[in-house]
This record gives structure tokens, sequence and C-alpha cells, in this order.
DNA sequence: GGTGTGCATGCAATTGGATTGCGTTGTTTC
DNA sequence: GAAACAACGCAATCCAATTGCATGCACACC
């Protein structure tokens, strides 16, 4: 299924913007703030403002997870399907910023909780900054 | 060991302000917002820039942890020693934005990661809210 | 118990991410 | 193609977090 399928099965309309950052998170290793998608399509006479309700409409329609990084800013990746991952836990180090996403089962938490559970993040020191 | 001695072991000096926001962390369950303590010291005329700075520097000294919740803003609590707990893992509620505090063992980590770690977050939905 | 030094505080102002309002543009449907 | 309505651009707003600076207070030293 691509992007423009994607699109109309969550009943959004296709447009460019929404196809242009559908495709930066394609691209992206890890999640992305608002911030970064939306300096990485500056070229695309894309506002900002609408960057972030395009983030925010895929987050809404379950395309896109939106997550707390450890520096208080939302950070953004591509959900489960054939363009992205599973939910799974974030680490962010606290002195570089870096965002890792770290193995499915790399954390385990109590069944009693983890059927509420949305997001699992992680703050620390990575390697390289410990 | 009360708070002012725990004031002067981490060289502050021991002013009203300082003692109130210990105070009112102590009493807390859970970790508060920057908004709830002062919100809770509104009449002892406590600046709201004021308790952000002892916040802060209650958590430079170690006696205060900060942690990130779910929503983006920022959450405190005591430090292990007579008057706190050690670090723990927090669940965050997305619907009624009630912080719990976890059992230390019920999240388990890597060791290559558990490491550097600092905070753990978990958000979701509570068990009221399912 | 007075006094000087330097941190702590109050107040005003700024930053920056997140969010909203509204008029215009563009996509979808028929 | 034209109508209907969602999406967009731009300006403005909100609020947590942060800073600057002048004043006040805690503590050490006399």
């Amino acid at each position: 299924m691509d992007l423009r399928e994607q699109l109309r099965a969550a009943k959004l309309k296709v447009t460019s913007g929404r196809l242009s950052v559908l495709r930066e998170l394609g691209r992206a290793k890890g999640p992305m703030s608002h911030a970064e998608v939306a300096e990485r399509l500056e070229g695309e006479s894309l506002d900002k403002v609408t960057v972030w309700r395009i983030l925010v409409a895929l987050t809404e329609v379950g395309l896109v997870d939106r997550s707390n990084g450890g520096d208080g800013t939302w950070r953004f990746e591509l959900r489960s399907g054939s363009l992205g991952h599973d939910p799974h836990p974030h680490f962010t180090c606290l002195v570089c910023k870096t965002v890792t996403c770290l193995p499915h089962d790399s954390v385990r938490i109590p069944p009693r909780i983890v059927r509420g559970v949305v997001d699992v993040q992680i703050t620390g020191r990575c390697e390289k900054c410990g």
C-alpha cells in the first residue's frame, strides 16, 4: 500500500504536503521532532504550522506515533505497516539529544500495566556520552 | 536529617521558600509539576519564577528528581533519603493526566542500556480510563 | 550581635514549542 | 466542470520554560 492509499484509507485527502511529510518520516531512522521535519521540507514551501497540523492529523488516524522525548518536545515516526515499525521503547540521550529506537522486547512491563501502554520513554546518557 | 540539614549538606542557603517547596514535595504522593507546586504555595507570597528556580536548584544538587511527564511538562519529586524514594519508573495516564509511581522492579531493562538510565517514563491509559 | 559578601528572590520581559482563527486554496465527489 | 468542504498559509495567541537585573536576605566573619 503506497502513501496515497494509506491516506485514502485513513479518510484524509491526498495532498502534496502530507505526501512530503510521510516520505520524510519514512526516510528517518528514528522519531523526528516537528522542527526537524519542517526544516527538511523547507524547499517545498510548506508552512511550519501546516507541517504541525499534518503530523497531528496523521497521529490521530494512527499512521504516525507521537512520543515525548526527554527534552520536552514531541517526536513523530511512522507506525506499523509496510513503511513503519510497531510501537517500541525509545532511548533519549540527555547530552547529545540523540533518540534511539530500542527493540520491542528490551523492556519488560508487568501484564497488569502493559495493557494500556502507549509509549515507553527512557532517558539517560548514551554510551558515547556516558 | 531534617529539611534544613539537607539544604545545608547540599551547600544551598536555607530559605523559607526552599523549605516550603521541600515540604510540599514531601506531602505529594507522586511527582508534581511546577504549576502544581506554585499553586499550592500561593499563600506564601512566593513568586512562580522563584519556585521554578528552587526546583531547578534542588534538582541540580540531587535532592529532587526531575522527570518528563507524557504531556510535555516537567515533574518533580523528592529523591532518595529519609523523606523520599529511590528513582523509579512513572506511569502517566493520557486521559486523566494522573502520574503513578511504579515499583522499581516493574520494568526490566537490559544491562547494556541500564547503566546510563536516568528516567523511565511510561505513557498510556490507566485502568480507570481504559 | 553587628556588618559585609554573595547567593536568593521579585518583577518584568523574552524565548520557543504548541495551538487557534480566519480567509483562501485545492481536493474530492457528483 | 462546479459545488462542498477539508487543507493550507499567515498572523496571532497561549503557556511552560528561561533570562536579566535590581533588591533583599542568609550566612560567615568579626
